[in-house]
RNA sequence: GCCGAUGUAGCUCAACGGUAGAGCAACGGUUUUGUAAACCGUAGGUUGCGGGUUCGAUUCCCAUCAUCGGCUCCA
């Protein structure tokens, strides 16, 4: 009989203690922890496995994240579309995913015809592009869809909200010629380098190559690798190669970040594909008149929103910048005489659609704030008998502690910069 | 899916063969407070679900679902 044995084995005190205050800071800034304590999340075994409950507070990071994604995507001259989650099977015969995935697909079955909920959002892209003809004059043409999907995952793969059975894809698909692709590429780094700064997250490239038993011409798998590589040399951004991880379809680049506890996790992808356009049978219209084949680019920059702010929770340790904050203001008054001015404050916040709250229950002030401050509620405004006779209001931050009185206007003109700038500003 | 572990109140945990207990949260009352927890009280659980062993199971056994650590796989 085998037994296996775990060990992890120390030089010395000092990389023990090391390792050990590393796993700590890691419990303490889990998303699954953090998921509980601040009310965002949770999953239910009567829901099922790896199906995430969005609770109110982590809506509101989840709205913030798609608002900047639509802002984002309409800037860059994407069309944004909505497709449905399921299909007949017959669709995924078409694109292969039948073939491929069966094991990690959800199928039923309604009068008599095979569904399947869908495990990507690729072919239904494809059919909006193939319901009109298309010229070489109109490409590229960039669908984007924050489009969920399910995957059935192996039950000891999945992970809180980072690996999950149902999730939504920042996802977009790109058709183009053969001259076009390579600055489309450019461009959706440039998304991805900007999308990610925002977020202070640190990414590393991986740019996977051809494999054994690619499809596509030999020719147009150098010519894409080529032009990956042209791309992120011209970006200056430095990459690894994996020799031979492309996928059979064509060559991709990830974007890896790292979570809490030093793992990294797949976030944005950008996949070239050679196979799908010539399954759905893709054209458009060249110059001289003949019909091409396009070019299409998978690509998702935040990845799914599960496993990205599943991420940003780890990342941020629960306290999100007040721009993504669920409550950004909790006015507290410190006695009842003092809730009428708190609520004039409250409510000209609410009037500027800042997400403040009054806290006018009958408790101590401390108890207000340590409550705020333990849901990690960026900012605090404190209302006593000062503030009113000055038209003040005491600004306390969860990180700086208390700032003294301010000019109630001027400290929300600050505010409102501070969201509206995503950056830090008080 | 595999190897191992865990599942007790909304949350964090205790009790471990003799009809479940605390703190916080919730609710009611008192208190009106100056920068991280005022005080008193009330309510809350077929111990994940199903079976078995036993006079008796939260406790032991089996199965199942879920979660956790790892492997494999992926966004």
């Amino acid at each position: 009989m085998l037994q296996r044995i775990y060990a992890t084995a120390f030089w010395t005190k000092e990389d023990l203690k090391e390792h050990l205050d590393k796993l700590e800071e890691a419990e303490r800034r889990d998303h699954r922890k953090l998921g509980t304590q601040l009310d965002l999340f949770s999953l239910r075994e009567e829901v099922g496995a790896g199906l995430v409950l969005w609770h109110p507070n982590l809506g509101v990071v989840r709205q913030m994240l798609e608002d900047y994604w639509r802002q984002e995507h309409r800037r860059r001259g994407y069309d944004i579309i909505y497709t449905p989650h399921i299909a007949k099977s017959q669709l995924w015969d078409i694109s292969g995913h039948n073939e491929h995935f069966k094991d990690n697909m959800f199928y039923m079955e309604v009068d008599e015809q095979d569904y399947v909920l869908r495990p990507m959002n690729c072919p239904f892209h494809m059919l909006i592009y193939q319901a009109k003809r298309h010229s070489y004059r109109n490409l590229p043409l960039r669908y984007a869809e924050l489009g969920t999907v399910y995957r059935y995952e192996r039950s000891g793969a999945l992970h809180g909200m980072t690996r999950v059975r149902g999730f939504t894809q920042d996802d977009a698909h790109i058709f183009c010629t053969q001259d076009q692709f390579i600055e489309e590429i450019k461009r959706i780094i440039d998304l991805v380098d900007h999308t990610l700064k925002l977020f202070d997250l640190e990414y590393t490239i991986e740019l996977s190559t051809r494999p054994e038993g690619f499809v596509g011409s030999l020719e147009i798998w150098e010519k894409a690798e080529a032009g990956l590589k042209q791309a992120m040399e011209e970006k200056n951004l430095p990459y690894v190669i994996n020799e031979g991880d492309g996928a059979f379809y064509g060559p991709k680049l990830d974007f890896k970040l790292k979570d809490a506890l030093g793992r990294t996790w797949q976030g944005a992808t950008i996949q070239l594909d050679f196979n799908l356009p010539i399954r759905f049978d893709l054209k458009y219209t060249e110059k001289d008149g003949s019909l091409q084949t396009p070019v299409m680019i998978h690509r998702v920059i935040y990845g799914t929103l599960e496993r990205f702010i599943g991420i940003l929770i780890e990342h941020y340790a629960g306290a999100f910048p007040t721009w993504l904050a669920p409550e950004q203001v909790v006015v507290i008054p410190i006695a009842e005489r003092h809730v009428e001015y708190a609520n004039s404050i409250y409510n000209t916040l609410k009037d500027m659609d800042i997400r403040a709250h009054l806290d006018d229950r009958s408790e101590s002030m401390n108890y207000k704030i340590r409550e705020a401050q333990v849901n990690k509620v960026p900012y605090m405004m404190v209302i006593g008998d000062r503030e009113i006779e000055t038209n003040q209001a005491s600004i306390r931050t969860r990180t700086k502690g208390d700032l003294g009185s301010k000019d109630v206007k001027e400290f929300i003109e600050l505010l409102k910069q501070e969201i509206d700038s995503k950056k830090s500003v008080i």
